[in-house]
Parts: structure tokens; C-alpha cells; sequence
DNA sequence: ATTTACATTATTGTATACATCTCAAGTATC
DNA sequence: GATACTTGAGATGTATACAATAATGTAAAT
């Protein structure tokens, strides 16, 4: 898919990246010109990137009022994690009846990654802690699973952006070391149920967040803000 | 998603149609003039309904090549029916878990249509049998889930136009009706079975088919009719 | 006769111009 | 002061022009 030999591809990886790094938040404007500025191209290539994104589900085109960065809704946020669920444990499932040999090696390497910039280096270890999941996907051989996998994986950082504190539903580096184990065991059970409580823990601390409540309007916050009488 | 209230959509949808319909096959080129002069519209419009249709992978974009209706390859047709073994388990277990009674009832008129048409409108009969797959992940009321099986309800449909003989990987109505008799009991268990050895045996029909392999390319086939020297 | 080089044609890639729409600020009216 | 209307800047929607590329046809060279 997607073949990177065109000029809208740069564009709509940038974009891609800057929103699962959250480093472009929900609802976040996204002005045809402006990019286009930014990237040296026209607003025709940007719209590609743009179309594309919406597509996937980061990005929301209204006719005439332009892209911005998805807002999911708390609903299509479970809606999302249960997906997400659906998805991996298919993974796990595919994974467990492999030969595991090359598999293990893959995924230790890719924890020691994940350790080496551990406390570090924030952002690069939330990146490594998602790739963690689509490089299991890709070892399942399936370019369709890994796709989809991908997709959903980028979309909740979209909402961890939206609904999570910062920095409190990141992926646990030894849970995805029990993993690990459990494949290396060829365990599918226990190696489906890990999976399936290290992404409930994600979601739990992400969802479960009753002080935030980032479903309220501007109104909402700002009436508590507003001087008395 | 894909608001309507672009002149891009009819272009989009008409296309998509035309490929679940199998009235564009697999390989077929599709050249955006004249497309464009089909639909009055111009290039920049036909471009943006491709590049979604090639996110959807039901067109095949190559960099200064142009697009083309998606070709599978047989593995990807093996993955995207696991992938398809996987949504809709999902979307069985999730009716299970809910209120079955306007379930039953949706999914009994939609049948009564099947039935309807079948045996004389074949396209519509097709048509119809897909519907119920999608029906039946939009009753979950998760449209994430829905998007999902929509999309991957229609890549089955490509691969059909590539791998199956004419009309021999339909889905049966009776199979439908069985599903909908485990759903109405409650019966998870059996639902899910029920819709796994269903979507097993459209895939046998389609896949199974000893004598038919498309996958071979031009050269091999001309290979054979290659007079002697 | 086969191959190579060049010309031609068709098609895609990209930028840009113009039309159209949205939204907000300002104006007028009540 | 509030509401409705007007206006204009800024953004998007779409068509089109031109550049770049690939595919094809043709002719010269060996």
C-alpha cells in the first residue's frame, strides 16, 4: 500500500507520526495552506495526505470546514479498544502455532530496545512500547492483520491523547516481557489472557479516569473559572 | 466518516459498487480521464475517490502507473478470510451479549429479502447475502466494528471476482437463517460456529478450485499456447 | 532480421487559478 | 441592548495547465 514515490507520502507520514506522538492533539486544525508551507508543496498534495489519513480514521474532513485531527468520542474509544482486543488476540492466536525460534529473537530484541530508553527518552519509549504490538502482528506473516493491527494501534494513541493523563496509560515493559514468555512457551491461553489484561490495564488507565472528564464542553470548564457576582 | 456532500463520493461509491459487483474485475485499469468524462467531474475529484479506494485496498495505486482494481494475491485471500473468521466472531459475541428481540426482528426482514430475490436477481441476490454480514456488525451498534467487517466484506468480494467460478462461492440463505435462530436463543456457543463453518465454506468454494489458478501470469499462460517451432 | 535509439502518444504528478463556502466581525434596525 | 443582516477575509472545492514519466510505435544501424 502506499507506495513512499510520491510527494504526499513524506506529508502524510509527518502528520501520522505528530498525531500518535500527540504532539498534534484531537481536534487540532490542520489548514491545507499552511502544511503545504511547511512541506514545500501544494495544497494538492496535501490533500492526498490528508484523505488518506481520514480514511484511517486520524484525521476528519468536513465538506467546506476542512481536516483536523480525529476527536473519538468515549463511546468509539471502547469501541476502538475492543477492536484492538479482536485484533491481538488473533495475533496471539497465529503467533503461538508459529515456530517460535525466530519470533523470540525478534520481540527480545525489540525489549531491549524498549529498555534501553526506558526513563530516558519519554517520547521515543512510547513509540517503542506501540511498536512493540505491530511488530507482533508482523511476525504473524499476515500484511492484512499487520495493517489492521497498525491502524488500531494508531488510533489509541489518538485516544489516549484525548482521554488520558499524560504518561499514565503507557505500556508496561515487563508485561510485554511475560508475553514474550508465553509465546516462547507456546502457551496460546496464557499468552491470550496476558495480552488481553496488559491491554485492559492500558485502556483501564486511560478510560477509567473519573477526575478528567474531557467530554465536557468549553462552557463546562470555564463556568468554573468565572469570577462571582 | 466520508461525508457525502462531496462531488468525490458518487465517484467513489459507483466504483466501489462496480468492483463488489464484479462488474470491474481484478486488473482492470482505471484512467482517470476517463473516468472523470464518464462522471463530469475532473481529475483532481476521480484521484481523491482512488486514493480512498486504494486505503480500502480495493485499487492498487502505482506511482506513475496509475490504478488499477486490486489484484489478491491467493495469501492475501487466505488472510483476509482469517481476518473476516475474526470480525465476525467478534460481531457474533457481542449480539449474543445483547437485547435479542429488535435484533431478530432486523435481521428476519433482511432475510425475507434474501429470499425474495433469490434465484432471479442474481446481482441482487449477491448483493443481499453481503448485507446480512454487514447488518449484522452494524446491530452491535459499534460502528468501528462495523466500518471494519464493511471493508473487509468487500475485499472478500474481490477475491471472489479473482478466484471463485462464477457464482459457486454465494452464501446459502438457510446458513443465514441458522444464525439467526442460534442468535434468537442466546446461544453464543453455537452462533459462533454457526457463522465460522458458514464463512469456511464460502471460502472453500472460492479457494478450493483446483483447476482455476489465476494466479499465474500472462507469460505463463501464453507459454502454453506458444506454437511448436 | 534483430536490436537499439529516438520520437510519439497517452497518462499521471503537481501547481495554480478561480469559484464557492464558512465564519466572524461589523452594521443597521428594532 | 439584542437580533438580524451584510460584508469580507480566509479557507476549501474544483478545474485546468503544464511538467514528468511510462508505454508504444518507428526507423536507422548492425
Amino acid at each position: 500500500m502506499y507506495k513512499s514515490s510520491t510527494r504526499s507520502f513524506p506529508v502524510y507520514d509527518s502528520l501520522r507520526q505528530a498525531i500518535i506522538e500527540q504532539a498534534l492533539k484531537p481536534g487540532v486544525k490542520l489548514p491545507e495552506d499552511s502544511i503545504g508551507e511547511t512541506f514545500g508543496v501544494s495544497r494538492t498534495i496535501v490533500r492526498n495526505a490528508l484523505v488518506r489519513l481520514d480514511a484511517e480514521g486520524l484525521v476528519d474532513i468536513q465538506p467546506n470546514r476542512g481536516a483536523s485531527v480525529a476527536e473519538p468520542t468515549i463511546e468509539e474509544a471502547y469501541d476502538i479498544f475492543d477492536m484492538r482486543q479482536c485484533l491481538e488476540r488473533e495475533v496471539m492466536q497465529r503467533l503461538c502455532a508459529m515456530d517460535p525460534k525466530p519470533i523470540i529473537k525478534a520481540l527480545k530484541d525489540h525489549l531491549a530496545e524498549e529498555e534501553k530508553y526506558l526513563g530516558k527518552d519519554g517520547t521515543r519509549s512510547i513509540r517503542l512500547a506501540g511498536e512493540f504490538h505491530i511488530l507482533l502482528a508482523e511476525l504473524t506473516g499476515s500484511r492484512i492483520l499487520a495493517n489492521y493491527v497498525n491502524e488500531i494501534v494508531s488510533r489509541c494513541s489518538l485516544i489516549l491523547a484525548r482521554f488520558a493523563q499524560a504518561h499514565s496509560a503507557e505500556c508496561g515493559v515487563e508485561e510485554h516481557a511475560e508475553i514474550i514468555e508465553a509465546i516462547a512457551r507456546g502457551d496460546a491461553e496464557r499468552a491470550t489472557t496476558q495480552m488481553h489484561s496488559h491491554l485492559h490495564g492500558v485502556q483501564d488507565r486511560a478510560l477509567l479516569n473519573p477526575e478528567d472528564d474531557r467530554t465536557e464542553n468549553v462552557a463546562q470548564i470555564l463556568s468554573r473559572y468565572r469570577p462571582e457576582k
